[in-house]
DNA sequence: TATTGTTATACTCTATAACTATA
DNA sequence: TATAGTTATAGAGTATAACAATA
């Protein structure tokens, strides 16, 4: 009964352990699922980014742009150009804090609310779809170790401070 | 017991239904391995992307660019420049088929094999500490679950074909 | 001095089209 | 006519530095 496991194959290759490798993993899944929420959500007009961005600010209107950006792990330098577009199109307003002057609180407008509306009807059928492909009890199981693997690291954007990453290239 | 399980923070801000989007939850495990992959393998001087490359040439010595770069989920186009680097630097080699002289088959060198060797320790090193974070059976679990939700989809790269995904930008 | 939002900039990834040389 | 490798290019995503207004 000796499974030859590093033998699966990818249109005739020899995928050696690349599948056994966590990160590689979480990549191809990541890709995938991406894939089918730009399928569904895409349409009404919202990328992954814009939908968690607007998620967020619903869930705190008011909040800081830093606050949001920190959050979402994006720097506030590109967090910007983000909430242009969503600005830009009635969606989310700033609005200069009276408290300090140098921050803006973020809210959405009636239209971005109908809007986010419409797009968690759309994420719903998608995280349905998703749930299908496991099972409930192992979806929720896949959700509780993401989780934990997340937890130990991840000091990411403006908030992560000291973590360097120094990228290799080349 | 109602547990608020919408109330998760982080650093103030209400995270809202986020942490429970599979798609988000992956996005942020993912991000949180890879910074570990490249500050352990890192420092050998391979990306992610080129430890994969060499991973797939060492089982599939003699195989054409265009398998590797679909096996690994990238535009041919756009394996080129990352190829070109690693023959840079003398760790792998093209070389004109015989049988169709179109295309490359490519090998690693002595030296390519030498520094997958050294990449490979301290990938092992990398992985035993995400194995840490969940326990050897979670981290068993975790990549069965990944692998059955990327097994539903994933038509990428060249290989995919008719595959849209129409990116929606603004 | 430090922080918020901003601009400018650069580097990586990814996607598409078009070319060449072979088939 | 189609395919393998290549080039060029454009768009996202992400990283850093520096500036004005405010604290």
């Amino acid at each position: 009964m000796v499974r030859r496991d590093a033998q699966r194959r990818d249109g005739g290759v020899d995928l050696g352990p690349l599948p056994r490798l966590t990160g590689y993993a979480l990549r191809r899944a990541q890709l995938s699922v991406f894939a089918d929420f730009i399928r569904t959500v895409g349409p009404v007009g919202l990328t992954p980014a814009q939908y968690s961005a607007l998620l967020l600010i619903e869930a705190n209107p008011g909040c800081t742009q830093s606050a949001i950006a920190t959050a979402l792990g994006v720097k506030k330098a590109n967090f910007v150009g983000l909430l242009d577009a969503l600005d830009r199109r009635g969606l989310t307003r700033r609005i200069r804090s009276a408290a300090d002057r140098r921050s803006h609180a973020l809210t959405l407008t009636a239209k971005g609310e109908d809007l986010l509306r419409t797009a968690s009807a759309a994420q719903q059928r998608h995280e349905r779809r998703m749930m299908a492909r496991l099972g409930a009890r192992e979806h929720n199981c896949l959700l509780a170790l993401l989780a934990k693997l997340t937890k130990a690291d991840t000091p990411r954007a403006d908030g992560g401070a000291v973590r360097r990453t120094r990228s290799v290239s080349g």
